[in-house]
DNA sequence: CCAAAATGTTAGCCTATGCTAAAATGCGTT
DNA sequence: AACGCATTTTAGCATAGGCTAACATTTTGG
């Protein structure tokens, strides 16, 4: 046996099962379960090693399984998925606001060291900082304890002609996304407003401070964004991100 | 095939590689060659587990081996193994400088994460401190091209009554020892003069700034120092560290 | 409502790394 | 020079994680 290994409880988790809970938290928070070919998609193995590996988890109490039917975590796989969410981006925050690592690689860096880091450097790194609730793309870091932002968000896609919004989040897995936002300075927190729209899904016409910028609707709809309505409340779940969920 | 992996050349190394050739480098740095038995103490697995490994390394040209005469680096082994001492001593004198980690845990914490962290990362890192030369232990940090201070140091049980030396360095890998040494403020860089010695190995007086400790003979073994003298050429080597390089 | 397509699981295999027990080798001492 | 002890290697096996090919199940479209 090689693989460096997490305590959680007292289970012993290698980087491959964080990598695992990580991937089934996230696609089972928009669907409710994850399915097996999505696991494999996101991880880039195939198929059946990931049943082979759902088995494994499964009898480790880390996560429920239905023949065929898709897993969801326990409450003690949510556990230690959100740990290893926290050091993710809590990671990826410190590299980019103290080291100025270039933020459309901190990701695969983060990726690697969120298995090797301890939870006591994190909480340092953490309190290095001020403790940040969002990483450089927006991400909500959970809490040690476990609590996470998990409000549903609007795509930059769904905005109509005339709203103003502000910028909140955008995926880290690709690289050059990234940078073509940070070139059009379309990054987490920038107030945006929709000028135009064209038709079936063509470009959208964006306010940027001073600036204008045309985006294509795939872009668009990997941009999440908040409506600039007076004093939203926290935790409201809007008409479209409640579509959003039914239709996955 | 799980482990993460590190690219060299057109090779590959886990982490677990990375640790053979870290301990084979510093093994046959003292001794010329590493012994089965010390490398398998050294990294706390069989000595039939090393056998194992080190025919795969040796297959991979990152060392040389004969049966039972023990094994000592190639320079593409060699190559690696000092990016990889690179990496824990960035690391331990990052975690220990910039976010005042304990310098008693650093060891692990950096023994974990050197095989996470890229170069590029170590580069920043090194980078945002000014390209320190040692660890916070004392220990040389390699350059990027892998060249190393290789001088041999004295040991504080070396010294006789009256000596003035400077404390260089200690191993990391003793957190009760530097928490003792930290208590005594017994570290690199500080002077330290030899006021008395008991006889047998006895124990050994000192004088620290305007304090006195008293230290025994199995820790003064451990803690290597630099006499004093004016001016003491970088690449010097004492008659007692030659003494020693032969009885190993 | 049923058959084809899509999806998921099983069977059997591979590699890396580890282990124990047994055999082989090297070395210090007589 | 040889014997016995310490060291090293070999043999055989285990586990984690991955793969492909074949089989099973679910979903979907006619």
């Amino acid at each position: 046996m090689a693989a460096a290994a997490r305590q959680v409880g007292p289970e012993v988790l290698t980087g491959p099962v964080e990598d695992y809970l990580k991937v089934i938290y996230e696609l089972a928070s928009r669907d409710g379960v994850a399915a097996t070919s999505d696991v494999a998609n996101a991880l880039g193995v195939a198929p059946a090693s990931v049943t082979g590996m759902i088995r494994r988890l499964a009898a480790q109490g880390l996560l429920d399984y239905v023949k065929y039917r898709g897993v969801h975590l326990t409450a003690n796989g949510r556990r230690a998925a959100l740990s290893t969410i926290r050091r993710h981006r809590i990671l990826e925050t410190y590299l980019t606001r103290v080291l100025g690592y270039p933020w459309d690689r901190v990701h695969d860096e983060a990726e690697r060291l969120e298995h090797a880091a301890s939870d006591e450097l994190i909480q340092c790194m953490s309190a290095a900082m001020g403790h940040p609730t969002a990483d450089p793309h927006g991400a909500p870091i959970p809490t040690v304890d476990g609590v996470v932002d998990e409000r549903l968000l609007q795509t930059l896609a769904e905005l109509p002609v005339g709203a103003r919004a502000q910028m909140v989040r955008v995926s880290d897995k690709n690289p050059e996304l990234l940078r073509y936002l940070a070139d059009i300075a379309l990054q987490p927190g920038v107030d945006v407003t929709v000028l135009a729209r064209a038709p079936f899904d063509g470009p959208i016409t964006l306010k940027l401070g001073s600036n204008q910028a045309v985006v294509g609707a795939t872009l668009a709809s990997q941009v999440l964004v908040e409506v600039a309505s007076a004093a939203a409340p926290i935790n409201e779940t809007s008409p479209a991100a409640r579509k959003r969920k039914r239709e996955r």
